[in-house]
DNA sequence: GGTTCTACCTTTACACTGTACAGTAAAACC
DNA sequence: GGTTTTACTGTACAGTGTAAAGGTAGAACC
């Protein structure tokens, strides 16, 4: 009670933090496409040994918290002044980015129930931006979790598709359609090859449709939810 | 070449399929909320021993996927002469019950490329519907894209939420504001205690809200599109 | 400056995971 | 009836998260 607890003594040579511990296993998720280190792994990337982790995280779940966390802290905050419409779009779009630039981060947070600091900052930044363009506490609360939703699922299915170069994808979209015989299913046929198979097509895009779709409904409906 | 091949002999007492390991795959992960068993488990609910299911599927990841065709074959299909409107509701309501009945399925779902024949089957039923519903092949692409994002996403969300009696969540909600300074946090605060923790809110029902603002977008928007 | 304390890390161990590899018994086929 | 195939068992191994206990260097106190 003399001192400051909570702080680390830095004066140590080459001490652990928790900060330090989670940015490490971040860079190794991102580097190693998607799959989060395993304890030793970490350690080992730390210069330490495995059990050294758990005086810093109760568990690896823990670990996984400050993860999603570090993801959330990435993401840009709209500004509680500006036009709600186009801070919507760009905070969309920045979220995407962040869970396309940390694949591993999608498929951890629907187990994570735990918030972290930088989590609860960006809600209330979301909610704060939709409260002060007009829209009341339940028209915030449907706006705030279609927006997500929406983001969410489109990064998930983005994900799982094939990624490489253009042969790659040709060649997996084709392996499907043996699969699929024509006959059998006519209509993926038809998108397959008359839409999605067309040189230019990127799943991508779609991403900014149904963006801009839900973003002109809330505007609609944002004087009528009370 | 002689008979047909594919069919189990089924004279073998107690004979295994690639069916009956994925129902039983299914069934435990369910019992055990959301854990995918492992194969030993598996293996010993099913009265055999772990590596027999190799002979069945070529390592544990194609096991997993099975088991999202499983759920996937769970979905109500959209008739194609139906209305598109109510039809694509309907179907979307399907989805997120089997992905709620499943809780499992959506985290295993982002790292599967290899979609099965429930899933196909599905995936042509929708875009037949939109496209006799009159969507051109990409309105079509647009809806099934917005669609599909918002389910999952609101799935990922609505599992994520802490689950059980009103006075856990109670608990939980207040532990998160512990760790969230009113003053820190105010509109995430006033939503919260103003809206969330009201009696008689239930976030499920803000799955309808987002739905329909889908498709009156969809529908405002069908025409134009080419 | 010496003692004590304690935060941080190591060592060892255990139960459990997916799966490679080799063996075996029964069924299917000629 | 002998050969081949199919369906399964047995054993083994590298890797996983983490409990328990032990060690040690630096901080704190006198």
């Amino acid at each position: 009670m003399s001192t400051e607890t909570g702080e680390p003594p830095a004066t140590r040579r080459n001490t652990l933090s928790r900060e330090k511990v989670v940015a490490a296993a971040v860079a190794m998720a991102d580097a190693s496409d998607g799959k989060v280190p395993s304890t030793r792994k970490l350690a080992e990337s730390l210069g330490v040994q495995a059990m050294a982790l758990y005086h810093h995280f109760r568990n690896k779940d823990a670990l996984l918290d400050g993860m999603v966390d570090f993801v959330f802290a990435e993401v840009e905050l709209p500004a509680a002044d500006a036009d709600w419409k186009p801070a919507m779009r760009r905070r969309a779009a920045s979220m995407r980015e962040a869970l396309v630039r940390h694949p591993w981060a999608i498929a951890i947070m629907d187990s994570r129930a735990n918030p972290g600091i930088a989590t609860l900052r960006h809600h209330d930044a979301v909610i704060g931006c939709l409260r002060a363009g007009g829209f009341t506490i339940a028209g915030a609360a449907h706006s705030f979790a279609l927006l997500d939703s929406y983001v969410y699922g489109f990064v998930i299915q983005e994900l799982a598709l094939p990624l490489g170069s253009p042969e790659e994808i040709q060649q997996s979209a084709e392996s499907v359609l043996a699969l699929a015989p024509a006959e059998e299913f006519p209509h993926l046929t038809e998108m397959a090859v008359g839409h999605a198979m067309k040189p230019g097509y990127d799943y991508g895009d779609e991403f900014w449709t149904g963006l801009d779709l839900i973003l002109d409904g809330l505007e609609q409906r944002r004087d009528t939810w009370r």
